[in-house]
DNA sequence: ATGAAATCTCGAGTTAACTCCAGATCGAGA
DNA sequence: TCTCGATCTGGAGTTAACTCGAGATTTCAT
């Protein structure tokens, strides 16, 4: 099964734009053209856009993502450092989830204030006036 | 207790040019100055810096925070409207959460790939030869 | 008294990640 | 054949969030 650009596009949520960036900045080395030029997506493509998206919501800059796709075109020499990439951002990523409930966490809390107003003294300094 | 600039910028591993340019764009609207103009931080602050940091690192745009920031000063009046933005927000983070842990799932099975070859036809179509 | 350290403002510069536009081309249907 | 829609390229423009630099002021230890 093969796709457009403008089908890639809908399935991803990613604009046209967006793909036709990804790929000028070399994320998809191995992305084929149709005879006219048009890009031609496969199911391959389509799993490694879902890990280009992964690792750029998880805070992975472009450039970084393209050493990984790079890597990824030179074959097995590169396992080692493919493997250490992933694992060293695999932490970063672990760290973010504890970030991230600490600060649904607090803001819970601030929530709570305001459906409890008499809670609001125990709360950071009460900038929030009520 | 009171902190300068500088105190509060190693505190929060925020740079003093950052936390100027917040106080510029309005997020801290009740900070005070001594007599030389300098920027004097209460505990109150740190606490709303604190909170600051938490919108931002959840993906909340300055010129939101500037917003609840200035219904803050607006007095109870505006609770009802900074209630419905956190709870929005709130919503946001869990999904955030959601999809932090699906991502670290596909780079959990990436690892694994890497760490079990044969498991290479299972995976993604197989961009990353192996 | 003086030189260093910390702060200030204003405004310009930077970076990442898009986002858009103009002009060209190609393939399919009336 | 003509036209419409989808795609292409190259390059310019945008936006958010910083980041920096110049020049001025104040404070403080020697």
């Amino acid at each position: 099964m093969k796709y457009s650009i403008n089908e890639v596009s809908k399935k991803f949520g990613l604009s046209i734009h967006t793909l036709r960036y990804y790929d000028k900045e070399g994320l998809m080395p191995f992305l084929e053209r149709d005879r006219t030029g048009n890009r031609v997506f496969s199911e391959t493509d389509l799993n490694w856009i879902s890990m280009i998206c992964c690792l750029k919501n998880t805070g992975m800059p472009i450039k970084e993502i393209k050493q990984y796709a790079d890597w990824c075109t030179q074959g097995m020499q590169t396992i080692n450092e493919r493997k250490v990439m992933l694992t060293n951002h695999r932490k970063k990523v672990l760290m973010q989830l504890e970030d991230l409930k600490k600060d649904l966490n607090l803001i819970d809390s601030k929530i709570e204030v305001y459906d409890n107003p008499e809670l609001a003294q125990k709360m950071y300094g009460g900038l929030e006036k009520q």
